[in-house]
DNA sequence: TATTGTTATACTCTATAACTATA
DNA sequence: TATAGTTATAGAGTATAACAATA
C-alpha cells in the first residue's frame, strides 16, 4: 500500500470548516507569491510594504503599519532593510518621523513586482469563474473588515 | 489630526488583491480560534493534529503530515507534546511507526474544541449571507485544491 | 500625555538537511 | 530503496515590553 491510497483511506474531518480552508488557501497563495518574487529579494510583506509606499509617497513607518497590520517594533527592521538596500528613502517629516518614498530602483522593482502578482492572481483564480472573482474578494474582506 | 483620520487619507493598494485579501480573512480566523482555545493549551495546529487523530485512530505521524501538510519533522515534536499531555496515546503498529489514538482527556478535550471552532465559525460568517457559506468553501477549496 | 521610532526578546509555523532504524 | 521517526537549525511573521526623543 503506497502513500496516496493512504491519504485516500484517511477521514478529513477539516474539509467543511471555513477557517481551514482559508488557512489553506492562503498559504497556497502565500508560498505561490514568495517564490514568484524570491528573485527580487523580496519577502510577501516586504513587497506589501513597497506597494503602499508607492502609493503614499511621504508615508511613515506607523501609518503603514497601521494600514496593512504590522506593528511598529517590526515595521523598523523592515524599512531599514529596504532602506540599505537602496529601493526607499526616508526624508523627516519632523523632529521624530520620517516620509518614506521609492527610490528609482525601488520603482523599477515594483514594476516588476506588479507583473509578478498578476501572475499569481491569475494563477489562483484559474480554477474560478471569473465573474464570481469580484464576489468572492467581497466575501472575504467582510469575514475581517470591521475588526 | 488623530490616527484614524489618517488611515482614511491613505490609499490602500492591496484591497483589490485575492491573495492580500485571502491573507488578512485567514490571519484573522486564526487569530480568532487561537484566542478560542488558548485556555485548552492548544494551537490551531494543535486542535487540527486532535480533529484528525479523532477521525482516525490509530492513524500515524507522516499520514496526518501528509493529509494536512505538515512536514514529519515538524510532527515529531508536535506529537510528543500532546502525548507527553496526556491527550494522546501511541501503540506499535509495526517496528517504526506508532498508531495515534485520543485517550479519555484527549476525546474530552476534543469535544470542547469542537464547540470553539463552532463559535469560530460562527462569527467568520456572521457578515455573510448564509446561502452562500458553502459555495465559499467550495471556491476556497479549489484554489488549493490541486496542488 | 500621546506618538514615533527603536531594541530586545519570544513564540508559532514552516522549511531543509542529516541521521537511525525498519519495511 | 523507500519509509517512519527524530534532531538540529533557520527563516518568516508576529507579539509584548521597555526605552528615548519629540509632538
Amino acid at each position: 500500500m503506497n502513500q496516496r491510497s493512504k491519504i485516500r483511506d484517511l477521514v478529513h474531518p477539516l474539509q467543511s470548516f471555513l477557517g481551514y480552508q482559508l488557512r489553506r488557501a492562503s498559504s497556497f497563495m502565500q508560498a505561490d507569491l514568495a517564490e514568484r518574487i524570491a528573485d527580487l529579494g523580496l519577502t510577501v510583506v516586504e513587497a506589501s510594504t513597497l506597494l503602499v509606499i508607492e502609493a503614499n509617497p511621504g508615508v511613515t513607518q506607523s501609518a503603514i503599519g497601521r494600514l496593512i497590520s504590522i506593528k511598529r517594533a517590526n515595521m523598523a527592521p523592515l524599512a531599514a532593510s529596504l532602506i540599505e538596500r537602496g529601493l526607499i528613502s526616508a526624508a523627516p517629516v519632523d523632529g521624530r518621523s520620517q516620509g518614506l518614498t521609492l527610490t528609482e530602483e525601488g520603482e523599477r522593482t515594483v514594476d516588476l513586482l506588479r507583473q509578478r502578482i498578476a501572475k499569481n492572481e491569475a494563477r489562483l483564480i484559474r480554477n474560478l469563474d471569473v465573474s464570481e472573482v469580484e464576489r468572492l474578494v467581497e466575501q472575504l474582506n467582510q469575514i475581517w473588515r470591521e475588526h
